[in-house]
DNA sequence: CGCGTCGCGTCAGCCGGCCGTCAGGATGAC
DNA sequence: GTCATCCTGACGGCCGGCTGACGCGACGCG
């Protein structure tokens, strides 16, 4: 596996890559934000190990925005002891798990190996879906061949719906997954938006569950 | 979400049972590891909530022979700060995730919801009861091969008969179930939609027991 | 700086069906 | 038989959901 290690303390992040490559694995180490967003698009990497305090930047927003533009990569956010509110709000913003500083480095190992083994099986990039094409990563899609354009809003929302096909996701699940933590919506918001998604994409392809939310229909 | 809650310390079970409540879910709650498999065993639990010390014996052990037996909920760990060695061989032995004590009310919150969303994608239990096919997580139904569809309210009946399978529940039980504390409802309505889900699943599915309430018949 | 465009949150009015209520009949206990 | 309990068809109020319209703020352009 090929990790990505950002991490601005030298004893840590040398400790950190000494466990990984001892693991057999190979790690590129960055100490800041815009390195980090350069690897990643430079090249595919398995995992991301993500210090949530660098000197260019809070992890937290860097890792919302990451997912925003379709990335996928799991990432581990590694944060210090007190920091409870950091690490709830990682996971909130994407993150797959965490590690609180100062860990075992076993226990890292043992951390990289359970997040690993959950992707085992990775998703292919392109999404078919009846009529649809989706590729989530360059958000595009097309619908019966011809393109059609989603907003930021619209793609949060497909994405939700495309993570967990078939499942009922309830209006508050949906309004957490495309608001921050602290904004307040007015309830009929992702109704709205739904409608929007339906007159662009098909009325069929979102199912309302009445009283329960809305779900992706069977493709 | 149902879940169960492995925990003999009862200040800290009642706080983790309430915060669960609060967040929209069910907990049974148990303190011996034999009422936990017992439990498991009796009904369909979304994720287990795991204590490491408790009077009757060890918590790896136990997991890793939940495990064995083909066990596949997901479990969170609860452990003591300093046991380092106890999260990585819960984490080897099968565990999900970890709480450390003592923890954040909120955390335990962002982590079931983690645990819950990388479970979500997977493929659901389904109970199978009678010529019934009953996929809880994904409200979704079929009898005899043909799908049903459910209201909210059928649902929430639905859910209570089968955590308690072949238990009488009483008309009072019921209701407090369905309803919030403090709205009240005319008697009848419970045997109303009673009456609407033998219509939709058949009328052997829930047995009255007259004068004491009504419960799900043996598969 | 002013104007046009676009995204998005809010609002209001409409609509369909869920569900609470009722009443009359069926069933069971004794 | 008698009474309590339960069943179920019918009904309508109201609530959850849908969508066209509006306005505000961000952004781009001349």
């Amino acid at each position: 596996m090929r990790m990505l290690l950002v991490e601005d303390d030298a004893v840590l992040g040398a400790a950190v890559r000494d466990q990984i490559v001892a693991d057999g694995h190979s790690v590129d180490w960055v100490t800041r934000l815009d390195a980090a967003r350069d690897a990643l698009a430079a090249a595919h990497h398995d995992l991301v190990l993500l210090d949530l305090m660098l000197p260019d930047g809070l992890g937290i927003p860097f890792l919302k925005s990451l997912r925003a533009a379709g990335e996928a990569t799991p990432v581990i956010i590694l944060t210090a002891l007190d920091q409870v509110s950091d690490r709830i709000a990682g996971l909130k913003a994407g993150a797959d798990d965490y590690l609180v500083k100062p860990f075992d480095l076993d226990e890292l190992s043992a951390r990289i190996g359970s997040v690993a083994r959950r992707y085992a099986g990775n998703p292919n990039p392109i999404i078919r879906h009846g009529a649809l094409d989706i590729d989530i990563a360059r958000r595009s899609l097309s619908r019966a061949g011809r393109p059609v354009q989603l907003t930021a809003r619209e793609w949060a929302l497909l994405d939700a719906f495309l993570a967990r096909p078939g499942q009922i996701l309830s209006k508050a699940q949906l309004e957490e997954k495309l608001y921050d933590f602290d904004t307040e919506i007015d309830s009929n918001t992702i109704e709205v938006h739904v409608s929007r998604l339906r007159k662009k994409l098909g009325a069929e392809l979102i199912r309302t569950e009445r009283g329960l939310g809305y779900r992706l229909a069977p493709a």
